[in-house]
DNA sequence: GTCTATACATAGATAGAC
DNA sequence: GTCTATCTATGTATAGAC
């Protein structure tokens, strides 16, 4: 294996340029759902939604969204049944919210640095970005991931598959790369699957890795380098 | 890309030297658990099994195993709630019981295939060997990764995680080959984890490469041929 | 806005007839 | 061995006091 060498975009470029952290993220949860959240008091709002937010992340882990009842809930985040009922009006709009507004997060950033002209810096740059993104917010990536099922059937329509996004995202710059004759591959759809699926486990993981002292820079330096052989 | 190759073991010299099904694994799941199963009738047991079985994967699923009822499984499995608590004597143990035949069976499928001498052999053969017996239990694969964090906390000394029995005999086989020198990398148990993941990616979407027209076949050689660019 | 108290449904589990 | 009927705990959700 080379020697691993840094990565086109640090983990501190990242945070500088993009803002990502999950108070950031209630706040746009509380804005997009200005209608069915009865809080008038944005700031109350914002910040007893993060509580929420944060408790759902912790609780889910351990047994599940379906696992984790609203007594749970209200006990981890110190409100009451009631109070919760003002914030939702029940568990499966609860985390049709959340869904929905995670995966606008994940796509806004996507696109943020997905802008290179050359395909390999854009493909580089769009790794960074998808692990540090996930490294700022583990414990979300892997809500979306493992709970995606719950999903509800109806509108499954306007629903469309978090993963399909990402995955999407990476088979587009190959088949640039292809048309610009930069990448030599016969099956980028593999390729990208490929890629997600080393992505997914730096989230799902990560006390593996913790336990083993790898920064993400360096796991991002070694999924570059494990894809960059497959281009040649 | 190089044209892929056919791989080392093909899926029919699998299936014809191992035997795995869903039916073999019932018989040993019933096997294992004389003492608690309350059916004397060891026929009778082991159909009623795999009715069992095949529910709760089925039902898992979709809503996960917390989510899915006592009642659903009565219905699916047409047994009544009383007839079912002779199977077993709780929605935990049932769990318990599937879990733990589960990792046994993996382990020896794998520890069959992993007696190579060449390392090379060896890690292409585990490969196949695994991602061929995950195309035979999708469902059960898939099972066993989303329902992990159901383990009872209790005992849990005893309960190693699937995954790293797994992720371990791809380590150890990196490790001989970097003994033996045929292999050249730095970290194997990086390389190890990114296998692990990509075998994952088989059965967790399942879909996706069925309706790419991915055969089991395919997929090994490209995953095989991904490692082994790292291993130069 | 938040709380307490409570309604109502459904969960897991068991007893006893057949 | 299997079924029906039932117990008790817990779940989601709401009403109304403060």
């Amino acid at each position: 294996m080379k020697q691993s060498k840094a990565p086109v975009l640090s983990y501190q470029e990242f945070l500088s340029e993009q803002h990502v952290s999950l108070e950031s993220f209630c706040e746009e949860l509380v804005g997009s759902n200005r209608t069915r959240i009865q809080i008038k008091n944005e700031k109350r709002a914002t910040q007893n939604m993060l509580r929420i937010v944060k408790a759902v992340m912790t609780l889910s882990q351990r047994k599940g969204f379906q696992g984790m009842s609203l007594r749970d809930l209200s006990q981890k985040t110190e409100l009451s049944m009631g109070a919760l009922y003002n914030y939702f009006s029940s568990k499966e709009e609860l985390f049709e919210m959340v869904y929905l507004q995670g995966r606008q997060s994940v796509q806004r950033v996507m696109q943020n640095n997905a802008r290179d002209s050359d395909p390999e810096t854009r493909l580089n740059r769009s790794i960074c970005a998808h692990l540090y993104m996930s490294e700022v917010l583990p414990q979300m990536f892997s809500f979306f991931f493992m709970e995606a099922r719950n999903l509800p059937r109806r509108s499954q329509k306007n629903i469309i598959d978090l993963e399909k996004v990402t995955e999407g995202f990476f088979e587009q710059i190959l088949q640039d790369g292809i048309k610009e004759k930069r990448f030599r591959i016969q099956q980028p759809a593999l390729l990208s699957g490929a890629i997600k699926a080393l992505l997914q486990d730096w989230y799902l993981k990560r006390y593996k890795f913790s336990g083993k002292k790898i920064s993400v820079e360096q796991y991002a330096a070694f999924v570059i380098d494990l894809v960059s052989r497959s281009l040649e």
